[in-house]
DNA sequence: AATGAATGAGGGTTCATTCAT
DNA sequence: AATGAATGAACCCTCATTCAT
C-alpha cells in the first residue's frame, strides 16, 4: 500500500504564504533553527535578530514577545502531531475495511515517520517543552483524545471484529503502537540524526507490533 | 518471579550520607525540586537560596556553580539510567539459564519502573538535559553500550537458542523492549503522575512483548 | 625655541568626532573621571551608569566590558606617551641640525609637561595600570623602543659629534632625561595638581640636564 | 666611601620578632607576595588563606579587616622609605662635613638602592597606592619634610658654602637627585627585576649628579 | 587560637522589551 | 516597516566579614 505523503510542512507553508514580509519570515526561520539548536532559554532575541539579519527592534513587530516566537513556530506543528489529516484516512479506512490490520500499521509508522524527518527541528522544540511542561504534554493528550480517539476506537473495534486484533482495551493498544514508533523516531530527533530509512523501518515495525497485537 | 527491589535511591542516599551540611543538603533537594519543576534554565539561584533557607552565597559554597549543581543531581541519576545492577542480575541470569524469558522481562519491566517512579523528579532533569543538548543522550547510549550491551547480547543469544525469541538482530530486539517499558514511563514522568500500578503494568508489557517477540 | 604645542588631546579628539552616541561619550568621560579618581578596580560600572546619567545596559552597548571601556581610554593615552608627534621633530632635527643641544633639551620637556598636564586623568590611570600589571611597563618600553630609539640614537650621535653631548651610551643618557622630566611630571600626576609652570619647569631642567651632560 | 647597609628590613624583622603566631606571620607574608603581585584590589582574602595554609577566619583574627593587612605591610615600608636610618647618617655628616659630596650623592644612591632592592615587593605595593589616592602621595612628602628637610638642607648648605654645590633652591636641588635615583630604581621595581648592579648604578648616577649640580 | 560554614551586599554582565527616528 | 540605542530588572557569581564550634 502507498500513501501519498499527505503531510505537508504547515510551517513553511505558513511561512511562505503568510502576509509576513521576508524579514519576518527570516526571523522565523531564525528563530526555529536556534530554538531548536540551543533550546528556547538559552537563545537570545538577538541572537535571533544576527541570524536574520535583521534589527531587533524587527523581531518584536510582528511577535510581540519571545514566547510568541515559540508559539508561532509551534502552534502548527502541534496541529500536525495530532494527524488531523491522517484523520481524513482514518475515516475512508473506516468506510471501506478492506484494508489489512497489519498493513494499516505500515501506514501509521511510515506516515508519522515521514512527519517527523520532515518536522525534526519543530519536533525538537516541541520536546523540550513538553519535558519543561507539565502542561504541555497533558494538553497534547487531550487534544489527541479530541480528534483522533473516537476514529481510532472505531477502527480498532472493526480489527478485534474481523479477528486481526486482540482483545485488549483501546489506550493499551495504542500505547504499545505509539510507543514501538516513537521508538524509532525519537532518537533520530534527539541525535540530530537525518537518516532514517523509513520504508525499512515502518516495515519492520509494522512486524513486531503486528505479532504482539494479533490474537 | 519476585524481585526484590534493588533498586536504592542513590540520589537521597548521597544527600544524607553525604558530609553535606544540613543546608548544604536543603540545596541540593531545592535545586532538585525546582529544576524538575521549572527547568534548569527558569531556575534562579535566587529561587533555590529561598527554598532551601539560605543565603544566596551558601548556594555557591560546595557546588561552585549553577551547572555543578545540575551535574550533583544528575550524575547519580545518569549512572542508574543504565541499571549498573540489573547488570549483576543478568549476570546470573547467564549462569542458571532456567528463567523464562517472559519472567525476564517482567522483572526487566518492575526494574526499571520502580526505578523511575523512585527517581521521577531526577528523570525529568534528565529529559530535559537530553532535549537540549545533542550531547547527552548519545553520551546516555554510549554508556548503556558500555556497560550493557555485551551481557545483554549473550543473553538474548540464550533465549534465541532455547526458542524462546525471535532470531531478529539484537538492536531491534532491544529497541521494541526499551521503547515498550518507556511507553509507561514517559507519562508518568511528563505528567508528574505519581501513580503507577508498577505489579499491573509490569505484567502487561511483558506479556505484550513475550507475544511481540517469541519465534 | 617657541615650539607650537603640537600635541591634541586624541582622546577628547576621538570622543567628540567618533560616530559614538552622546550617551556613549559621557560613559566614556564618566569613567575617565572615575578611573583615575578612584581607580579600575574601584570604581563600579554602576558608579559609571550614575555619573553619566545612563542605565547599566548603556555601559555595554558600545564596550563590551568594563576592561573594554579602560581600553578604549588608555590606547589613546598609550599611543601619545611614546610621542609619534614628536618623531616627526625629532626627524625634523635631524635634518637641520643647526638646533642647539640645550634648546632640544627644552623643547623636549616642554612637549612632554604640556602633553602631561593636558592628560592628566588619562596618565594617573595609565600609572595605575603599570604599577598593577608587569606586562604594561615592558609593553610601553617595547614601544618606544620600536618607535623613537633609531632617531633618538641618531640624534644624539650627531650631538656627541657635535661636542655638545656626553660620550655616554645611549640609554644611560635616555635615562637622566627620561627621569628628570618625570621629576617634574610625576608629582603634577600624582598629586591631581593642575599647576605646573611649563614655560620656567622647562628651562629649569634643560639647564640642569645640559650641565649634567656636556661632556 | 663603604657604607654598611643599615638598611635592615624593617617588615621581616617586625614579622619575626613580633608576638605573632606563625600562622599570622604566614599570613601577612602571603598578603605581601599577592599584593605585590596582583594588587590590593584583586587579591581575595580567601587567596590569601589559601596561600598562608590558613583558614579565612585566622585571617581576620590579627588584622581586623583586608585593609588592616594593607596597612601592617605598608607602615614599616613608608617608615623606611623615608630614611630614618639615613638621617642618623645625615646628622653625623653635619658634624664632620670632611666628606665629598660626590661620595654623600654615591651613598645616597647605594642606600636608597639597597633599600629598594631588598623591598621591591612592598614598594610595588606602596606604588600602587600612590598611584590610586591622592591622599598617599602627599602624606609621603610631607612626611619626608617633617623627617629629613631641616637636616638635608643644612647638609646642601654646608656643600654650598663649600662651593660643591650649585646655588640653587634646595627643592630644586632635591627634585633631580630624587628623580635621577628613580631612574634607576622605578624600572626595577615595575619589572620585577631582580638584577640591579647597585655598585656601578650608584656610581654613574652620583657621576651624572655631581656634573649637573657642581656649581 | 583557629576553623570554615554561612552571610548578603554588591559586582559585572545579559537580555527581553520599548521607542524615537 | 524597520532600525538600533536605550533601558532596567534580573542573573550568576565573588568576596569581605562574622560567628558558632
Amino acid at each position: 500500500m502507498t500513501t501519498p505523503n499527505k503531510v505537508t510542512d504547515l510551517f513553511n507553508q505558513s511561512v511562505d504564504d503568510s502576509d509576513l514580509s521576508a524579514k519576518q519570515k527570516s526571523v522565523l526561520q531564525a528563530s526555529l533553527t536556534l530554538f531548536s539548536e540551543k533550546g528556547f532559554d538559552r537563545t537570545s532575541t538577538s541572537d535571533i535578530a544576527k541570524l536574520a539579519n535583521v534589527s531587533e527592534g524587527t523581531v518584536y513587530k510582528q511577535f510581540k514577545t519571545k514566547e510568541g516566537l515559540l508559539h508561532a513556530i509551534l502552534t502548527p506543528a502541534i496541529q500536525q502531531v495530532v494527524p488531523k489529516i491522517a484523520n481524513d484516512f482514518l475515516t475512508e479506512l473506516l468506510q471501506n475495511n478492506n484494508t489489512d490490520f497489519k498493513d494499516f500499521l505500515k501506514w501509521l509508522a511510515q506516515d508519522r515517520m515521514t512527519f517527523a524527518v520532515e518536522n525534526q527541528a519543530q519536533l525538537r522544540i516541541l520536546i523540550q517543552e513538553i519535558a519543561r511542561s507539565d502542561g504541555m504534554f497533558k494538553r497534547l493528550g487531550d487534544t489527541f483524545m479530541g480528534k483522533i480517539a473516537v476514529h481510532a476506537n472505531t477502527l480498532f473495534q472493526k480489527y478485534q471484529d474481523n479477528g486481526q486484533l486482540i482483545q485488549w482495551p483501546m489506550p493499551r493498544i495504542a500505547r504499545y503502537i505509539a510507543s514501538a514508533i516513537m521508538g524509532y523516531i525519537l532518537p533520530v530527533i534527539l541525535r540530530n540524526d537525518h537518516n532514517l530509512d523509513i520504508a525499512q523501518s515502518s516495515e519492520e515495525v509494522a512486524e513486531f507490533l503486528y505479532r504482539g497485537l494479533k490474537p
